[in-house]
DNA sequence: ATAGGGTTAG
């Protein structure tokens, strides 16, 4: 009796007195022997399992080998402790085999991972016997779980599903049960749920297997209704019901559903092991209850992998990127070994800190780890690299790792997607289709970015009918994009078209269609959709009132640009930097440059980007001089000035003929301030020169610009030889601007009007033909005048406004004053006038 | 015989 009750305690003995005992392990106390072999198995603790050799050879010592019930004791408990070298030895060497020894190997394979292995010998075992004589519902089950990992699974269990039926126990619990398991884990939902509706008898385990197959395939309210069928049958819900119906709840983000279940697990007084309180974690994370989920967290007592890795997760999806970080690194100073979901998920808060040590301390420990080939670590590294500006990096990851998938092509492409790299870009993308990997959302989503970056609308149109062919449902993330690139491109009407289709609009899409409208000027329509908006009783943000703002300065109409400041601060929105900046901007141009400098003096004057918009406002006001020290007090507040700040600066210097001030800025640019000119730069000082009339140098300049001019450069050019009348540069300017932009009427009309100056009728009567020859219309040029909420629009030569008589009385009043008080030598515009009607 | 955690986004 004493020594029973001291085995039976076996799990709490200390080594010491296990060696000890021993000794007293002879063949008088065999009996004693499979009672210590159940501690063992039971226990499934690993410093227990390194006594069942010693068991064994206890065994063999007392000449029990050949006795059949130990030995399946004993394969039992090398399987439970993984030793499976040592079970099949030892069941080859058994002198007899029943069922459950065949079943026990089989089933140990299975856990193991080796189904292959156990499914050769199942056909072994049905072979050597006649199966409907001696298997028995313990066997079908370890067969059809062995099915479920094996790649061959189907035909196999449709054999065991039809042995089952001939041998009548398709009806048993355990085996319908598997069955069950088996169908609904290989998606046969259907005949998963046949077999669950004919089963007689069913317990938690079959409603289980069958909640967790619709949770499988995505339907989770399924799932959950099959919960309420289960409590009407009297079915009393164990752990894994609750934890599947937790986890339904969780994706579908039905709180307080997963609320109630949480209360129901309290009260039941089922036990909440550690894998219920997990489901939990998650279900707090999923519908953002981060901080109840770390209470959960802190609650467990023996928390294990999956407890951390989900708090984890959970941090990195609500965007708790220290929390995060910090879980982790507490998991390995604890001594835990964080698997491949933990690393996957910490690498994605890295990627979003734009944290690279902490990422790369990740990737060595993954290496480590040997966890270098899992394909979710390989595509979070990939991810991390690229928003960690290190693409180079990612690349590496991605050309060494092996089986790409769609993940690992759009992290990759969405890289070079933020660099601008086009050509990479679809590179990948040629590969990945070549490859047969079906694009997602979010390729195009990357794709068209960059092409809307790049303002390439042929490439967009194609992306777009492959958007269609593919089948991708044109939903809110791709609506925005295609509006984007078509506004871009000016296509203006297409993004509506794309606009117009979307079934939901959200705020962003809203924006991005008003700012689509903006960006083209298209005042009216913007204002139109902006009011449709308001009806609509949706809550604009600074993004939406940048854009209709934006529209007011296209539009100068101070007007609406009053009412929208007046929006802007009852939603609190007006001290965004962004707003104020269009802000500024919008009273600049509606003429109201103090209005301007004043919103400019409430900023907390730390954003470069009203700097900048208050330099560019006082360079087309005209105060130059302003303009300029703005630039210098800017310069001593030890602020970095920025590419569009030298737009401001040099158009300043422009305004007032500072020729050696504006080339000064210019070269400071690249040598002090490390930026890169850009086209508009390079224009202005073209400019520059040419209203200087150092028409020759402005033409040298071009010729030694390091990016390709463009027309608006040549015009620039010509325009100033017009003014200096110097024919043969501007006959050149004229054809190198044509050959850029062959259908811009403009440099047309230029030179035109240059050889009309010159008295060079027959070459004016060229350049004129020239026009209608390559199909340039000369749009009319109009303008426009707010008063009492009324716009006012003339076009050159108009006659329709009802006041015309009055208006064209005026204006020969003031061209006569011109006249009188102009400085310079008439020049005669014979094609593009509004003062000579 | 049953369960739980992961990557890309306008």
């Amino acid at each position: 009796m004493l020594k029973i009750s001291f085995i039976t305690s076996l799990n709490l003995i200390s080594e010491s007195k296990w060696v000890f005992s021993q000794t007293f392990l002879t063949r008088q106390f065999s009996f004693l022997i499979p009672c210590l072999l159940k501690s063992c198995i039971f226990s499934q603790s690993l410093h227990l399992s390194h006594h069942l050799p010693s068991i064994h050879a206890q065994t063999v010592v007392s000449g029990l080998q050949s006795e059949l019930f130990f030995n399946n004791l004993l394969i039992n408990g090398y399987s439970k402790s993984g030793l499976l070298h040592e079970a099949r030895q030892l069941f080859d060497q058994m002198p007899q085999r029943n069922i459950i020894s065949w079943s026990s190997m089989i089933s140990m394979y299975t856990q193991h991972g080796q189904a292959e292995e156990g499914l050769s010998l199942f056909s072994t075992f049905a072979r050597s016997f006649s199966f409907s004589n001696s298997s028995n519902e313990f066997m079908l089950a370890s067969v059809l779980s062995a099915c479920l990992q094996s790649p061959t699974v189907i035909d196999c269990a449709l054999q065991v599903h039809c042995l089952a039926i001939k041998t009548g126990y398709s009806s048993d619990v355990f085996v319908g049960t598997a069955l069950v398991n088996f169908y609904s884990k290989t998606g046969f939902m259907e005949k998963a749920m046949s077999i669950f509706n004919e089963l007689p008898v069913k317990n938690s385990v079959t409603w289980t297997a069958i909640m967790t197959g619709f949770s499988r395939i995505g339907s989770h309210d399924l799932s959950i209704r099959m919960f309420s069928q289960m409590r009407v049958t009297g079915v009393m819900p164990d752990g894994f019901v609750l934890s599947s119906l937790i986890s339904s709840c969780a994706a579908v983000e039905f709180i307080r559903g997963g609320r109630q279940v949480h209360g129901f697990l309290y009260r039941s007084g089922i036990e909440m092991d550690v894998s219920v309180n997990n489901v939990l974690i998650d279900l707090y994370c999923k519908c953002c209850r981060v901080g109840t989920a770390r209470k959960v967290f802190d609650r467990i007592i023996a928390k294990n992998l999956v407890s951390w890795t989900t708090m984890v997760a959970g941090y990195m999806q609500n965007s708790y990127e220290l929390e995060a970080i910090s879980l982790f690194s507490e998991m390995n100073s604890q001594g835990l070994r964080p698997d491949a979901f933990a690393c996957t998920s910490v690498l994605g808060s890295c990627g979003s800190l734009v944290a690279l040590e902490q990422g790369k301390q990740v990737h060595g420990y993954a290496i480590k780890a040997n966890l270098g080939s899992d394909e979710y670590v390989n595509n979070a590294l990939i991810d991390m690299y690229a928003k960690c500006d290190s693409l180079s990096d990612a690349r590496v990851v991605f050309d060494v790792m092996e089986g790409h998938n769609v993940v690992s092509y759009n992290a990759m492409i969405e890289g070079y997607a933020t660099l601008e790299d086009v050509v990479e870009a679809f590179a990948l993308f040629r590969r990945m289709r070549s490859l047969l990997i079906c694009p997602t959302l979010l390729t195009f989503v990357s794709l068209i970015g960059v092409s809307a970056s790049l303002s390439r609308v042929n490439i967009s149109k194609q992306l777009h009918c492959l958007i269609i062919k593919f089948g991708v449902l044109l939903e809110l993330y791709i609506g925005c994009a295609l509006i984007d690139v078509y506004s871009k491109c000016s296509f203006v009407d297409d993004a509506r078209i794309v606009f117009d289709g979307l079934e939901d609009h959200d705020l962003v899409v809203w924006n991005a269609m008003l700012f689509g409208y903006s960006q083209n000027g298209e005042g009216e329509e913007a204002l139109k959709l902006f009011k449709r908006f308001c009806a609509l009783r949706m809550t604009p943000n600074a993004f939406t009132f940048v854009a209709v703002v934006t529209m007011a300065s296209y539009f100068a109409s101070l007007f609406h640009g009053l009412q929208f400041h007046a929006q802007i601060i009852k939603a609190g929105v007006d001290y965004d930097s962004h707003v104020l900046n269009a802000l500024i901007d919008m009273y600049a141009k509606c003429g109201c440059i103090q209005d301007a400098r004043a919103l400019f003096c409430i900023t907390n004057k730390t954003d470069i980007v009203c700097w900048n918009s208050m330099i560019s406002s006082c360079a087309q006001h005209g105060h130059a001089e302003e303009a300029l020290k703005l630039f210098n007090v800017l310069l001593t507040r030890k602020m970095v000035p920025t590419y569009v700040t030298f737009v401001g600066v040099l158009s300043a210097c422009c305004h007032v003929g500072l020729v050696v001030e504006g080339l000064c800025h210019f070269y400071s640019m690249k040598c002090e301030f490390g930026i890169e000119p850009g086209i508009e730069h390079y224009a202005s000082v073209v400019n520059l020169l040419g209203h200087a009339g150092r028409l020759v140098e402005a033409k040298e300049f071009i010729e030694e610009m390091p990016i390709r001019p463009t027309a608006t450069v040549w015009r620039s050019l010509l325009s100033a030889c017009r003014t200096y009348g110097d024919v043969e540069l501007g006959r050149h300017a004229a054809r190198m601007a044509l050959l850029l932009d062959p259908h811009n009427s403009g440099s047309q009309v230029l030179i035109s009007n240059m050889f009309a100056s010159k008295g060079m009728w027959e070459e004016m009567e060229k350049a004129r033909e020239g026009i209608s020859h390559s199909g340039g219309v000369k749009e009319p040029g109009y303008s426009w005048i707010e008063v009492e909420k009324e716009v006012h629009v003339f076009i050159a030569k108009g006659r329709v406004h009802q006041e015309a008589e009055r208006i064209y009385s005026m204006l020969d009043c003031l061209t006569l004053m011109l006249k009188v008080y102009a400085c310079g030598p008439q020049i005669p515009q014979v094609l593009v006038s509004s003062w000579q009607f």
